[in-house]
DNA sequence: TATGAATGAGACTTCATTCAT
DNA sequence: AATGAATGAAGTCTCATTCAT
């Protein structure tokens, strides 16, 4: 109980730090210090520097994989799921910005072994979304498309907008503000063919 | 003129090894050998390590910017810019793919200071994809809506597909081929107003 | 009595991980694993690191004293005393090869004061060697020399074959086939006087 | 010719201080601090600390290798080669107590790949003298037995006095004086045969 | 101009030891 | 008595940068 605790403390001082100078950026004791554990006891819980990104990263993608299942479970039509994870991102972005940040970008920088787990986690989730496009399509909620295309271009649109927007300053603002709205047309306009369109008048 | 071509040389190979192992993970040793220059050599053309990525950034970006200006000046439909920048940017991938990933997502790695310039240098990107799709709605090319929302989310659907072309395995084959075709018609989709469209037929 | 065998556990986990990897690269996570205690148990036999060691030389000098003081009983001839003693090294090199390895070359590693500690016991040994030396020669048994260097001599002389003795490879085995043999032969050449040669045939 | 001073320096410095306190007990602060060079200047000239071990071992062996070689040359009967040979390790000794000292027993402590490494070097020396005997029993100048046995029995015979040589106390010094004159008549009573010691005379 | 030896701060990690439970 | 989480000093090594040549 104590020790999770304290695993949380470091995974949280981590993904600020992380989030705010880099990965390499940021030292042990740095780590150790924000968490309010001596270096030593960093290590009784993570093998290694780069366990505590792993863990972070995949934290968040089971997250998001278990909320694209909770949705899934409610038999929504596959726009309106799509909407709700737009939602999702953004909400999750107000509530917890240093790991949002982290999730997406962070992973160029360690060393190659851990990009390849990482790169594997994320898969999961662009492969999740994928299938809901292709479940989609076969429902004739979505116009035929390329899924794994779609996925990863829908994956980049929304992060391409939360990346800029949490910059922190007016543009940062504005896209904040505009941007679950906006994208969630964009992405009606883009996905749902016109009598589905029709019909969801 | 040989003090420039040795600069070229410099950012080649930089540009190569912060591709392939990152930033941080590649030393100035490593850079000094891969562009045949002594270390001391590279700091004749570069202040420091952080100045080399910087002049990689500046470089790729004012080649888009400078591509971009020379699109305006044909005056196409905003659509077929779109269409031709989404193009360019998947044959400069297929050309010079060390570049194009570096450009994206490793300004998170460098320092504060250095995160900012290249930065600013980005957003000079998206300002302009923002000033061309408003004057595509002006022109009622374009479906009215956010412009600085559109031009962030367009960057990043193209980077969402091309981040992940470029691992190399048999899924990045896949996008490395559909990928133009397929944004485009998506782009289209999410663009271009109906009535646009027919008259495009 | 429980506490006994439990040190004696510890200990010998101890003896073969500082066999095998050496006294600084054996961890004292690696001792209670192997000794199935936890870390904090170790702590109720040994007050550090260095009593571990400084017990499993201790034990295994007492050992041959003892192994000393009991021949010296039988009233053997001197020459016959020296031939039993290397027979029992080499004898306790086959049944615990760790501690004999240890015994002789680990304490170069430790801190000057436990150095000092191994060095004292270490010179017990050296000490009833020399005396059974001299007495020999007082016997008219052993060719008259300077018996600390005769027993610094011999010490050395199954030391350098045990050691090699021990690599595991092909002539390791030649060396602990034909070591107590060969040693023996040495032993009489080197230290029998003519006349009691032709006496022992 | 300066870089060579340095790692001169270096190695003096370490084998100083490795004989002292041991490999794993001195730092590679301390060897900078003794050699009068940075931290990081010692990596210009070994890869690692291992390696200065290995280089302190490898010119020691080279060095008794080449006068083993030399001797050869001479022509000497095997037996006064041998006494020379003894000789040479005692005079080598009082000269560089220090880089004998590690000769013999350091090479427990390092990691097994470095281990391997010393024992290939130390091997070449062992190979070496059992040549030099096999010569002299061919010769009839050696009574037969086994070289291997030998040539082992026979260095540990000269280092098991000289290591205990080495502690500066009184028993030391006594060894220190005796030592040559006692191990030439030890090895000239196990080694040469009967008539070539009436020979000799 | 060009070199690369040298610097030394700082990186990550290990480890013997302690102590609250 | 027994545990093992926690400590933090010290370990080896890397690296951007400088400067004498």
């Amino acid at each position: 109980m104590t020790q999770e605790l304290l695993a949380q403390k470091i995974v949280a001082a981590a993904a600020r730090l992380f989030a705010h100078h880099g990965f390499h950026r940021t030292g042990m004791r740095a780590i150790s210090q924000a968490a309010g554990v001596s270096i030593g006891g960093i290590y009784h819980y993570f093998k290694s520097k780069e366990e505590i990104l792993l863990a972070i990263v995949r934290e968040e993608v089971e997250a998001r994989l278990s909320f694209l299942e909770e949705l899934r479970r409610q038999d929504l039509p596959v726009p309106e799921q799509i909407r709700r994870i737009v939602e999702m991102h953004f909400a999750r972005l107000e509530e917890n910005q240093d790991i949002t940040q982290l999730l997406h970008h962070q992973w160029r920088d360690p060393s190659p072994l851990l990009r390849q787990k990482i790169t594997a986690l994320y898969e999961q989730l662009a492969a999740s979304l994928a299938q809901l496009i292709e479940e989609g399509i076969a429902a004739g909620q979505i116009v035929p498309c390329n899924s794994t295309v779609a996925a990863y271009a829908l994956i980049g649109l929304v992060e391409g907008v939360t990346q800029r927007a949490l910059a922190g300053d007016a543009v940062g603002e504005e896209l904040l503000k505009e941007g679950p709205e906006q994208l969630t047309k964009i992405l009606t306009r883009w996905l749902v063919p016109p009598q589905e369109k029709e019909a969801a008048k």
